[in-house]
DNA sequence: CTAAACATACCAGATGGTCGGTTTGTTTTG
DNA sequence: CAAAACAAACCGACCATCTGGTATGTTTAG
C-alpha cells in the first residue's frame, strides 16, 4: 500500500505491505484471488522476494489471518476500556468492533474468516480466538441472550458483504444500537 | 451421486448428478475445489460433456446457486404452512431452514452462499432473493426485532461452518428455540 | 566479508476452455 | 415399417495460461 520506494532495505516494511496487500486482495476479490503474484505485484516486490518472507503461500494466508485477528484483539481491547458497565461489556465490544469493519474502509478484517472455512487451520484459530476471549468474559458475558446477540451482529456483518453495494445505511445505525440495548437487560 | 449406468442416455440425470456433486464438493472442500475436472469425475461424465450442460465454469456454479436457493425457497414454503401464527411467520420458518441445514447432512446450502461474495452476480441473487422474500411477508414480518432474528440465525449458522467439526450439539437446540421465542413476542 | 534481502529464470502440474469426432436418440421420408 | 437425415449428448485429445514452488544469481546492510 504504502509506497516505500526510498528506502533501501525495509524489511519489516516490506512484510507489512505483503500482509495488508494481501488482506486487501482477499477482501475486494476474494480469497482465490490472492496468489502470490498478485500480492508481491501490489507489494511491489517480485514472487521471489515474497516467497522468502513467507516460505509458501499457507504461511502467507495464516499470518494474514493472525494480524486480522490481533488487529480486531486490540480494537475490541479498546472498546472494552470505555465501557463502565460490566455485564455485556465484552459483547458490546465485540458488536461495535464488527459495526466498525463495515463502516470503516481502513480496518477491514473481512473477507478472509469467511473463506477460511476451507483451511482447518484457519477454523482453529478462529474457535480458539472466540473460545479464550469467550472465557476470560466468562463472569461478564455468559448468558444465551448475550450469545444471540453476537450471533446477530455476526450475521449483520455478513449481510453488509453479500449484499448489493448499494447498501442502505439508513437504518443501520439503529439496528447496532438495538443489538447494543440487547446486552443491558438482565435475564430474566 | 446416482449411478445412472444403465439408462443409455438421460441428459437431465446428468445435469442433476454434476449440479449434486458440485454442490457437495463445494460443502466438503470448498468452492476452490470446485473444478470442473473434479465435478466431471463426480459425475462420471468427462470435461467435455460438463462444458456441453454448461458453457462454462460459471455457468455451473451459479446454476448450482440457483438451484440451492430453490431448495431453500421450498423448505421455508413447506415451514409455513405449519405455522398458525402470523406474526414473524417467515422468519420462524427463515431460522428453523438454516437450522436443518446444519443438522440435515442431506439439504446442505451451505459453503456456496459463503464464497459467493466474490462473484457480483451470486451476490445479487441472494439479495434479490431475499428482498423479494421480504417484501412477500413484510405484513408478518417487518419489525426490526425480527429482522435481529434472522441475522442471529445467519450468524449461528456461520459459526456452524467455522467451529471446528467437534461442535457441541447441546444447547444448540436450545438457541435455536430461544430464537424462535424472540419471533413471538409483540413489539413494545 | 558474511548474511540477509531481494531479483531472475525456470519448472512441473493443474486449470479452464476449444475442437473435431463418435455415439445415441429422434424425426423425416419413401 | 425401414432407412436415411438430422440433432443432441458425449468423448478424448489438445492448448494457452496460470499456479505454487525451487534453484541460483545479485545487491545491500552491518
Amino acid at each position: 500500500m504504502t509506497e516505500a520506494h526510498e528506502r533501501k532495505k525495509q524489511p519489516e516494511i516490506v512484510r507489512r505491505a505483503l500482509l495488508d496487500c494481501a488482506a486487501q486482495i482477499s477482501q475486494e476479490q476474494g480469497l482465490p484471488a490472492v496468489t502470490l503474484q498478485a500480492v508481491a505485484d501490489a507489494a511491489h516486490v517480485t514472487k521471489g522476494g515474497l516467497l522468502h518472507h513467507f516460505p509458501n503461500k499457507q504461511a502467507l494466508v495464516q499470518a494474514v489471518f493472525h494480524d486480522l485477528l490481533k488487529q480486531l484483539d486490540t480494537q475490541i481491547d479498546l472498546l472494552l476500556e470505555d465501557d463502565p458497565e460490566s455485564y455485556g461489556r465484552f459483547t458490546r465490544a465485540y458488536i461495535r468492533a464488527f459495526a466498525n469493519a463495515e463502516s470503516e474502509g481502513a480496518c477491514n478484517w473481512n473477507a478472509l474468516p469467511l473463506s477460511s472455512h476451507t483451511d482447518p487451520e484457519m477454523k482453529a484459530m478462529w474457535s480458539e480466538w472466540y473460545a479464550s476471549r469467550l472465557a476470560r468474559h466468562a463472569e461478564s458475558d455468559a448468558g444465551p441472550e448475550l450469545g444471540i446477540a453476537r450471533y446477530a451482529a455476526d450475521g449483520l456483518w455478513l449481510a453488509g458483504l453479500l449484499e448489493y453495494s448499494g447498501v442502505e445505511a439508513t437504518g443501520h445505525d439503529a439496528l447496532i444500537e438495538q443489538l447494543i440495548s440487547l446486552t443491558r437487560k438482565k435475564q430474566t
